[in-house]
DNA sequence: GCAATATACTAGGACATCCAAGGGTTTGGA
DNA sequence: TCCAAACCCTTGGATGTCCTAGTATATTGC
């Protein structure tokens, strides 16, 4: 976050593993660090897009995946499943957005144990809104190029899928 | 986090961007939301090699930072545009490292507004057996073939140069 | 030489994530 | 039928990240 450095640090990090005699792996290294890093810049785009809405990241992938269910409602462990984070985070996600008046908790209809989350049709149209612009703002403009693109998406599937996120 | 879903969650919402009319950004947004998964997945990976020594990959990483530098000292806001995170988020990794001796805050010789990280004997020997720990279980087991490294490198060092990390 | 500006670090607050524990609800086998 | 095991969600605690000041020290420029 500040003015660019002269050098890539990552590249600076893989010579000096390689110097240390860790050749073999200075290069995978290098790649998970520059995912790492990635991540942190893209979020922080995100983060950016999103902030006017009152909306994080985290909060805005809820919002999102409730608004893709045909009834506008699932079961937190459901969110949870999907959104592959732990259930407290959802809790935490869920209180803040409820707060906001974007969904509100209902009791399961068959299972005690369940809770609902909904969408308010106020949540539905800020969904709505904060999509058209992290999509005009961010994921229109990622910097990656179309080839780059397929090749993140196969690669990083592969890896998906062999860290166990699913069976497909 | 649990059990693999049966089928991709990134796919399907990819899917479900092209079936609201987002096609032409469904990819890039999927390519993304990948790589913030797979960073997620890597984290929790490299947290759980570190463990034992009572690291986190932030405390790990200006450690090993520390371990490179000739000196074995660098000054905090050095460490802040090298790390590239926040100034305050190296006053929390020095003041733990701090209170577990593996590191000691000490005045610049020349400049008084500068505060100096040192690392400590212990700390020495700390960041040389969890890099040994990460590089055995964490990098040389990444999952990605060699060849996808090298496109992970070119593609995402291409993407952190073009959004301002380094000028090289 | 002294005021204005820039730089370095820290304090406090908002969020997110995970883990460990606890209390309520279901389910399934004895 | 009934109780133990499994499941669901929440609370409390520890970390990490960033942001917004606020304090202290250096440097610059008039």
């Amino acid at each position: 976050m500040g003015t660019p450095l002269p050098r890539d640090p990552i590249a600076d990090a893989q010579r000096n593993w390689e110097r240390h005699g860790w050749g073999n792996v200075a290069a995978p290294m290098a790649a998970i660090t520059a995912i790492m890093r990635t991540q942190q810049i893209l979020l922080a785009r995100i983060e950016g897009a999103l902030k006017p809405f009152g909306l994080t990241f985290a909060r805005y992938e809820l919002l999102a995946l409730l608004s893709f269910a045909r009834s506008g409602a699932l079961p937190m462990s459901k969110a949870s499943a999907l959104l592959q984070v732990h259930p407290t985070s959802v809790t935490n996600a869920v209180d803040r957005l409820e707060k906001a008046g974007l969904v509100i908790r209902s009791p399961h209809p068959t299972d005690g144990r369940t809770t609902l989350i909904e969408l308010t049709t106020e949540g539905r149209t800020v969904a709505k809104r904060a999509t058209a612009v992290l999509n005009t703002e961010v994921f229109s403009q990622s910097g990656f190029a179309d080839g780059e693109v397929d090749q993140l998406i196969r690669i990083l599937g592969d890896f998906r899928r062999q860290a166990g996120d699913f069976s497909d």
